[in-house]
RNA sequence: CGGGGCGUAGCGCAGCUUGGUUAGCGCGCCUGGUUUGGGACCAGGAGGUCCCGGGUUCGAAUCCCGGCGCCCCGACCA
């Protein structure tokens, strides 16, 4: 392991460690215009990998992608009246284009219910258009006052997925579906993220909603990240944009519509869920790179080694890099640690005498001294183990931090390291308001086996609080 | 928008209080060489509207006035 750390440690100050990790490990820079963010090349190869994942499952669940404009017509937010009152303060709208001043300005998407609530109202007729199962892969700008990148940036990406349905039943259950089986699934799998799985107070929910699922994961300075939400909107989008079907019984009836989004917050959850003071470490399933192999010397027997170490594990299927670049070994060892490469591969001389290379494992710093030919053999079960770990340290972690409490004072005091979970019953409005003093927010509702209510009106409610991003 | 702080090389900073040669330091960058098993070393080098505009002065990074920008802390959010 590292000496001596090139980073902040998270226990000195974890805001300018993570700043420090996104800036030395490649991944962002801020943009011109304050709140922009620039993904650099590794911070998007990783992106890309969490947008195939959950695009994978996304699809799997039966819902197509499509695509809908960046500009919304400003009227189109007056209609839904939670929905205007939400985003208002957020918007960016645009009031001049072609050098002229527009008849109604153009409101630059924070979300798009709106528009695709008027292009479902036209193409859904019957009930056997339903359920109308869209999501997109965009861009959306809600101005933000405090930026930080990926965690809160004016421009972020996403995925929006829009769904119509026949019945509260059909909507609910697929919302939860979504919920669970692509963003629990891959937050579990992929993420090796445990988070805990309710539903928002009415406080906390989504503008225009009448439920918000989330999943709320807990970072290392015991702060907490929802990952992703899944929305009812009930039937005040279909309202508000006609989107009517008619039933087998020739009846008009209005849909019950749904949305859900998962962002590049997800990258600021990432890093802040796993990293330690060496840097990145990311989960084995997501990473771009999943082994690098290490030329300790740029020497042409070590390169001829490690190309060979670097085939064999390309044909076991390991997404692996060669860094056989000058400089000294140290500072490459560093530079990938800091990128959180799970395995790393040493290829030298002394070990090539006697055909042997060094692995060490990101996570735990475990070092193997395997033979040439035993690499490829040995790596897919070790990022396997580093996978499951990393979410058995994720979820002792998540359990370790979370207090049961009895009062509202007991979860403040709780909440200065973590999570407190205590009878929803024992906040209620009043809670939330003496709550909200100490920074502190009900994160989710669960019920009493961790499992997501239906509505905030369920007896036995536990709530999880904490301060969160 | 309320409170606090800062604008000097790509990044991080010193210098300013007490005006005075050619504005400095660390990292990074370039060239050459020695190195390379945990952020290497030596030598040489490039790089500056000292945020902007005015003022005071023989002389301003430094003092005065005005402006702009940024960061941090509070009210909203994926």
């Amino acid at each position: 392991m590292a000496t001596q750390s090139v980073l902040t440690p998270q226990n000195e100050d974890f805001p300018r460690w993570y700043q420090d990790v996104v800036a030395k490990a490649e991944m962002a820079d801020n943009g011109p215009v304050r709140g922009t963010m620039v993904i650099r090349p590794y911070g998007w190869a990783i992106w890309e990998r969490m947008q195939a994942e959950m695009d994978a499952r996304i699809k799997e669940a039966g819902v197509q992608n499509a695509y809908f404009p960046l500009f919304i017509p400003l009227s189109y937010f007056q209609r839904e009246a939670e929905h205007v009152e939400g985003f208002s303060p957020e918007l960016a709208i645009v009031t001049h284009a072609g050098g002229e001043e527009l008849a109604e300005p153009i409101v630059v998407r924070p979300t798009s219910e709106t528009v695709i609530g008027e292009y479902m109202a036209k193409w859904i007729q019957s009930y056997r258009d339903l359920p109308l199962l869209l999501n997109q892969w965009s861009n959306v700008v809600r101005w933000e006052l405090r930026p930080r990148l990926f965690l809160r940036s004016s421009e972020f990406l996403w995925q929006e997925g829009h769904t119509a349905h026949a019945s509260y039943e059909d909507a609910n259950a697929f919302a939860t579906k979504i919920h669970l089986e692509v963003y629990n699934d891959f937050l579990v799998n992929v993420l090796a993220a445990p988070t805990y799985l309710g539903i928002k107070p009415a406080s906390e929910r989504f503008a225009g909603a009448i439920n918000s699922m989330t999943a709320e994961g807990m970072m290392r300075d015991g702060k907490a990240l929802q990952m992703a939400t899944s929305h009812e909107l009930g039937q005040n989008f279909a309202r508000a944009f006609d989107i009517y079907f008619q039933s087998e019984a020739g009846q008009a009836e209005l849909c019950f519509t749904t949305s859900w989004g998962a962002s590049t917050r997800m990258v600021g959850g990432l890093i802040m869920m796993h990293g330690d003071d060496q840097g990145l470490v990311v989960p084995p399933r997501l990473a771009p790179i999943q082994a690098v192999v290490i030329a300790v010397r740029d020497e042409p027997e070590v390169n001829e080694a490690c190309g060979r170490v670097a085939a064999s594990l390309k044909a076991a299927g390991v997404r692996v890099q060669i860094d056989r670049g000058r400089g000294s070994f140290g500072r490459r060892v560093t530079d990938w640690e800091i990128k959180g490469v799970p395995l790393r591969v040493e290829v030298g001389p002394r070990d090539l005498k006697d055909g042997v290379v060094s692995l060490v494992r990101r996570d735990n710093a475990e070092k193997l001294t395997l033979g040439l030919d035993e690499v490829s053999v040995k790596a897919p079960g070790l990022l396997e183990e580093m996978q499951a770990d990393l979410l058995a340290g994720a979820t002792t972690r998540l359990t370790d931090a979370t207090h049961d409490v009895e009062n509202i004072d007991e979860a403040i005091e709780a909440a200065e390291t973590g999570f407190a979970r205590l009878d929803w019953s024992k906040v209620g409005v009043s809670g939330e308001a003496a709550l909200k003093v100490h920074a502190i927010t009900v994160r989710c509702l669960q019920r009493r086996d961790a499992t997501m209510p239906l509505a905030e009106t369920e007896p036995d409610l536990d709530c999880i609080v904490a301060k969160s991003y």
